[in-house]
DNA sequence: ACCTGAACACCGTTCAAGT
DNA sequence: ACCTGAACACCGTTCAAGT
């Protein structure tokens, strides 16, 4: 066959890392398969490899774009009291979370095959998403040390992401929607209240 | 060559489980296949469907016994004070699972396929663990609903969960196990603090 | 009755060969 | 230069055939 320049290598790329998407969005990362991908777009397995390094790779820029969602939803939260836009930061994630299932599940599902090769540019989408997390803390005490507060961004982050990932998960045990966003505003409210006190008795 | 009545069935099946436990304490999910573990015990791999339906099977069984492992962990914490008692309980899952990376992971990273038959004995053994953590929390608020005090050990723990498991596998930022340890004290505390104040305020 | 091992259907990845 | 498609090494799983 052979569909010589029918597509530049930019143009394929693209074509590739839409159909995976769309695959891991509709039918889980389990579905994921460079064969299955091909069929998609047309084009036989060989190609996928002419614009992405690997499986591995094509992940990688999936996860990515997914890093880029989140943050951008984050991005959207403009509360101006600070633990109300904690709040609202946290069940935004848990939103992302719930109505993009597959996609999110893939971010934290998959491992990279030595942990350290991340890629800078991949590593700095996952702070981007923490960022927005930590610059409400500031807005929450802007006389706490840096130390302190990201410390507490970390917990409190952690937190809202295991809420969500054990309930969406079904893994701990099986709750609806709200139930989560219920206990997501508990965990949120609580930490908050006991924080802000330590802080402020300093 | 045909090892007949060399071992019983059942002693296969304790061969097969503690070989795949093994490979995957040592070597991690990634690493567990079937003819691995044949290999291992000195049989072919046809015999392990002998004793297991399939790789999911198998799986399944691993993972009860590090649910085993985490509850019989967790009874062991004796705190005579409930906020003790539950920063003791998170301390010791954290411990475990920092301890057992390997197994503990491949706990969450393993999807069973139709999360609908997951057996009931499983999901006991699920249940126990997050059983322990409830108690701990009559312990703290006797008189509050069970509602409730489901909803905050929920929200706790997921958590406690949480914060373990993007700090352990990396994925938010990556710290050493005294600052996970510090967050998840910081977290379980500033929850508690501020959960206590408004169960007594009704 | 227990166990083998060859076979099957799938994977990811490569690369000589075609246009 | 771009793309194919057959091949390779590896999976999980099955099952006729051996002892």
């Amino acid at each position: 066959m052979a569909r010589r320049s029918e597509h530049s290598l930019e143009e394929l790329k693209a074509l590739v890392l839409d159909a995976a998407e769309t695959i891991v969005i509709e039918e889980g990362f389990s579905a994921l398969k460079a064969r299955r991908v091909a069929v998609e777009i047309g084009y036989t397995v060989g190609s996928i490899y002419m614009v992405f390094a690997n499986m591995a790779d094509l992940i990688m820029h999936i996860n990515a774009r997914t890093l880029d969602n989140i943050a951008a939803q984050l991005e959207q939260v403009n509360e101006p009291a600070a633990d109300q836009c904690i709040e609202a930061l946290a069940q935004t994630y848990l939103s992302y979370a719930s109505q993009n299932f597959n996609r999110w599940l893939m971010l934290f599902e998959y491992r990279f095959p030595q942990n350290n090769a991340i890629p800078a540019w991949y590593q700095k989408k996952q702070y981007a998403v923490f960022d927005r997390i930590e610059q409400s803390f500031v807005q929450l005490a802007p006389e706490c040390a840096e130390d302190r507060r990201r410390q507490a961004a970390h917990a409190l982050w952690g937190g809202v992401h295991g809420v969500s990932m054990l309930s969406l998960s079904g893994k701990l045990d099986r709750n609806n929607i709200n139930d989560v966003a219920e206990s997501v505003a508990l965990l949120v409210r609580n930490f908050i209240r006991g924080w802000v006190e330590s802080t402020t008795h300093l």
